[in-house]
DNA sequence: TCATTTTTCGTCAAAATCATTCACAAAATC
DNA sequence: GATTTTGTGAATGATTTTGACGAAAAATGA
């Protein structure tokens, strides 16, 4: 096995359980003893990781995912409130709504306040934070995902197709006119593929910075969706579906 | 288990529970008294804790007394953790597992080692547990429950059908002969019910005290699951299907 | 009070982990 | 083709951690 797969390996397992222990490198890695600790005093140097006797520990000891998302959220986030916002006050009473999971729709379900509607999503914290306002809210069942906390893969796409959505709120990494909406991650892609053929009204939430990006899983095209954005660049003003929201 | 593992169960134990005792810690390690100690003796010093006789509590100034007969209350979770342990070696290989909601369940996890099984729960807090731990997991879908934070209702029952497990863990607030498995909410006990049907060996989870106690719903009968407790009750020693752990 | 139990502390040997060295093989360089 | 370089695995001895045991201290109960 190659020295730099190596790494890849100690560090995708240390990002999804936190530690590993020498022993059990050696058994995932198939290397000896020698070859680990080398790997492991390398990367530490390196910084990627915190060697401690008997193995290695996330360089993030606490709360890696909620430090990373409120990073994210305090990028750009003047704007993705306004579309928030503005997102929200689209869910009416009686509607049957999927939020999916993402940082945009996060946001967004901070101002949500009907009560009356019922909701669908795939994000365990999107489900806490809706039932925790005392909505209706129904999990999509399938595979869990550590990292993001969201449902994906084949089991979610199934438990998808018995719904019928009136309104569909989505993210997206990228929008081109030609790509549509992308997004990196496969699983995830195919998951918001099918929830935007099961609803009436599809949203896409997305700040201006999206625009133009290319990510590398299209999702949708264009003119499936309405897009929610702070800001039109030049480029998409005659494209219809565009909703332009400012403070 | 690394140091630091344990330093970090240890607190997150004593953010959740409130305090510990020196038993307790011992086999959720998993190490001998003299390393708890050690570890408990570390922690004080670095003021992430506060050492008391029998154990730790954690570190809040007020409400010492408290804390300390609340500690005393708590060493019947030791049987718990018996309990957990022995049903967590039953997961081998290849087992295709499902994981009840509730706190017996939960107690369980921390004893859960297999990777290679693959694990399906209606619980979100069990989820994340095992996702953390690298094992494959998937939620149900269904109604999301704010207060327990389980999946429950019809939905979630239609989700199971789906599924034939070899191995089920559960928990019961009450068993009686007559009345078999109980618990107090309806929407939990139908799922439970179905669940059981889905498991070819059905496991229920039970210290000493459940036994002779009935709840308002049934979700199965006695000779539906083998119990795992800590103490078989005089009444029910002639019944077949019952497993007494000790240590 | 005093005896009994529980908890703590200290010591020590065994086990685990670590850094270092050396030998070997494959790849790169000359 | 001969050499250097690089990566790997094994062996060694030093160091740290661990678990067990026994004695001391504290809590408990009569």
């Amino acid at each position: 096995m190659l020295t730099e797969e190596r790494f890849g390996v100690i560090l995708s397992i240390l990002e999804s359980r936190g530690s590993v222990t020498v022993t059990e490198l050696m058994k995932e890695l198939r290397s000896s003893e020698s070859t680990v600790r080398r790997d492991l005093n390398t990367l530490d140097e390196e910084g990627l990781l915190t060697k401690v006797r008997g193995g290695a520990i996330s360089k993030r000891p606490f709360s890696t995912r909620d430090d990373e998302v409120k990073l994210r959220r305090e990028r750009n986030t003047d704007e993705k409130l306004t579309i928030g916002k503005y997102a929200a006050s689209l869910i009416k009473k009686n509607d049957f709504v999927y939020v999916d999971a993402g940082t945009s729709t996060d946001l967004m379900l901070d101002y949500v306040t009907e009560r009356e509607a019922v909701y669908v999503t795939n994000a365990v914290s999107h489900a806490m934070k809706l039932a925790g306002l005392g909505c209706t809210v129904f999990l999509i069942g399938g595979e869990f995902k550590h990292t993001t906390e969201a449902i994906v893969g084949e089991e979610a796409i199934v438990s998808l197709e018995k719904y019928n959505f009136t309104k569909g709120f989505f993210g997206a990494n990228g929008i081109t006119k030609k790509n549509g909406f992308t997004t990196p991650e496969v699983k995830e892609a195919m998951v918001k593929r099918k929830a935007m053929e099961s609803c009436k009204c599809c949203y896409v939430l997305a700040d201006e910075s999206k625009f133009g990006e290319i990510s590398a899983i299209s999702f949708g095209d264009l003119e499936d969706a309405t897009i929610i954005t702070n800001k039109i660049p030049k480029g998409f003003l005659q494209v219809k579906n565009i909703k332009e929201v400012d403070e």
